[in-house]
RNA sequence: GCGGAAGUAGCUCAUUUGGUAGAGCGAUAGCCUUCCAAGCUAUAGGUGGCCGGUUCGAGCCCGGUCUUCCGCUCCA
């Protein structure tokens, strides 16, 4: 354990050395859990979104993508329960850490009460709940000399509110302004469109909105680098299916996300399952593929079963039907008719995602050379398809005209994936650099090339060299990406 | 949020009782070199996280603050 958080730092400084990941604001001592991505992180990370949205929209008949806006009216989230469920005061026991909401501990402590002065309690704490009087709840609960459960003692914080989301005015003028909500998930975005969606783009149940997108939480205690971060990006995709038939697709998408997983590269023993067994307010069925990180074993991506929950809730606070006509025939021959559809999400965090595949790619290797000296190098083998650098393409040495030739090369590849061109330093040394930002393949132009037009492409993950036709290399290297 | 540890150059780290900061790697410019880091020359880069206190004098002692890591807690 003691070598996986070593490497957990190496992986770290190795995404800033090389510019995969910043700290933000880093130039102001940074802000905490938010985190910048670099110019080898942000086409990294873009490659990943990009694979996703592949994979679900122009791969599935039946699935379409959207991309809703951060901003949502606010009922959205009253609608949702983030508003009732996510905004309680919150108080902690120092001694045992436990911490309570503060309804349920004055609503536990009542009922040990004679049931009038129990009352009496409660509508006590209605008042300061209203009042939103935090001192004064403090006070209640100590007046009653009530305990934590765990420590048995009185040792109390101060009342706290915790709200997960984050807020916004809406409006220039100040005095005008409504509280708007930085969305803490995207799939609210989704559910609101739905029927938007479903009549324009004339989708038939069983059918699918994907959208990728930033969402914000205020996490109480985020960490781990950018597993946990206040500003993330969600993949999400929502399913809609006729009721009674969500556990067969809950089964199929708990299958095929992890078939998608292994896909691009994922080593199936890193990857499992882990069912939920306490349920959230919505769902009726949850699952986590966990991945086995540097730091353990944690979720990379959820499939809940969200039930018609959502679309429930919208219809109800929108005061619009919500609902679909199913033309489907049923066991009598006729229309299955009017239903609110229920629905199956998948949810990963693309930044999850993306330290997943820097985990797997971060390598530090050691061998004994010819001569009997030691070498090394660390390198990151991420997937060529997803890798930020294609190809380098590297003069051996910048005269006799070698330069002049690989800019050709340069200018005929680079229309069809990103190239990286450097004649600096000698080539072993620019091997490396390219090892420690995962570029795949490297082309080297030395004098050979002036006589039979051939180049060496040397392999990262293997360090192989074989000779190419200059003029094969865009196809050879399109090929290969082909594979991921 | 609680407890513990840490913060010195882009990175990894030195500076052993308080006396105005160094190395290796890296970077930049050039030289040398016909295929896998660590050849040569030169240059740049630090208000010691930030603020305050003690002191003739603070990177070092004290307080606060920010950030990170570890454990606990939380995670719809």
């Amino acid at each position: 354990m003691a070598n996986d958080a070593q490497l957990f730092q190496d992986i770290i400084a190795h995404c800033k050395e090389y510019g995969f990941i910043f700290q933000s604001s880093e130039l102001y001592d940074g802000l905490s859990a938010v985190y910048d991505y670099g110019q080898m992180g942000a086409p990294l990370k873009k490659n990943l979104r990009d694979a996703w949205w592949k994979s679900m929209t122009q791969m599935h008949d039946h699935i379409v993508g959207i991309d809703a806006a951060i901003f949502m009216h606010p009922t959205t989230w009253k609608a949702s329960g983030h508003v009732d469920n996510f905004s309680d005061p919150m108080i902690d026991n120092k001694d045992s850490n436990k911490r309570y909401r503060v309804d349920h501990l004055l609503e536990l402590y009542a009922e040990t009460l004679p049931e009038a002065e129990g009352k009496i309690l409660l509508d006590m704490m209605d008042q300061l709940l209203a009042a939103n009087d935090f001192d004064g709840l403090k006070q209640l609960i100590e007046s009653r000399q009530i305990k934590c459960s765990v420590s048995k003692t009185c040792n109390w914080t101060d009342v706290r509110q915790f709200n997960l989301m984050f807020s916004t005015q809406m409006g220039s003028v100040a005095g005008e302004a409504d509280t708007i909500y930085l969305r803490p998930e995207t799939a609210q975005g989704i559910f609101v469109n739905f029927l938007n969606v479903q009549k324009t783009g004339r989708m038939k149940i069983p059918f699918g909105i994907a959208q990728t997108g930033k969402a914000f939480r205020n996490e109480i205690v985020a960490r781990q680098f950018i597993f946990r971060m206040r500003e993330f990006e969600q993949m999400e995709m929502q399913f809609f299916v006729r009721p009674g038939t969500q556990m067969e697709w809950y089964s199929y998408w708990k299958e095929h996300r992890k078939k998608w997983l292994e896909s691009i590269g994922i080593p199936a023993d890193k990857l499992r399952y882990h069912d939920h067994v306490k349920l959230a307010h919505y769902a009726d069925a949850a699952v986590d593929i966990e991945f086995e990180f540097p730091f353990g074993w944690k979720e990379l991506e959820g499939i809940h079963s969200r039930t018609d929950f959502d679309l429930k809730q919208h219809q109800e606070y929108s005061k619009k039907k919500i609902q679909y006509f199913d033309n489907d025939l049923n066991e009598d021959g006729k229309p299955i008719g009017n239903y609110i559809p229920y629905v199956v999400e998948t949810s990963i965090g693309l930044d999850r995602l993306f330290l997943t595949v820097i985990s797997l790619s971060y390598q530090e290797e050691h061998w004994t050379k010819e001569d009997g000296s030691n070498d090394s190098r660390v390198v990151m083998k991420i997937p060529a398809a997803i890798a930020p650098v294609k190809l380098a393409i590297l003069p051996l040495l910048k005269k006799d005209g070698l330069p002049e030739i690989a800019r050709e090369l340069m200018n005929e590849c680079r229309p069809h994936f990103q190239c990286f061109y450097e004649e600096k330093d000698a080539i072993g040394k620019r091997y490396r650099r390219m090892d420690a930002i995962g570029t795949p393949f490297c082309v080297t132009i030395d004098h050979q090339t002036k006589e039979d037009q051939t180049v060496t492409i040397r392999y990262r993950d293997d360090m192989r060299q074989e000779r190419t036709p200059m003029a094969q290399v865009r196809a050879k290297v399109l090929e290969l990406l082909s594979k991921i």
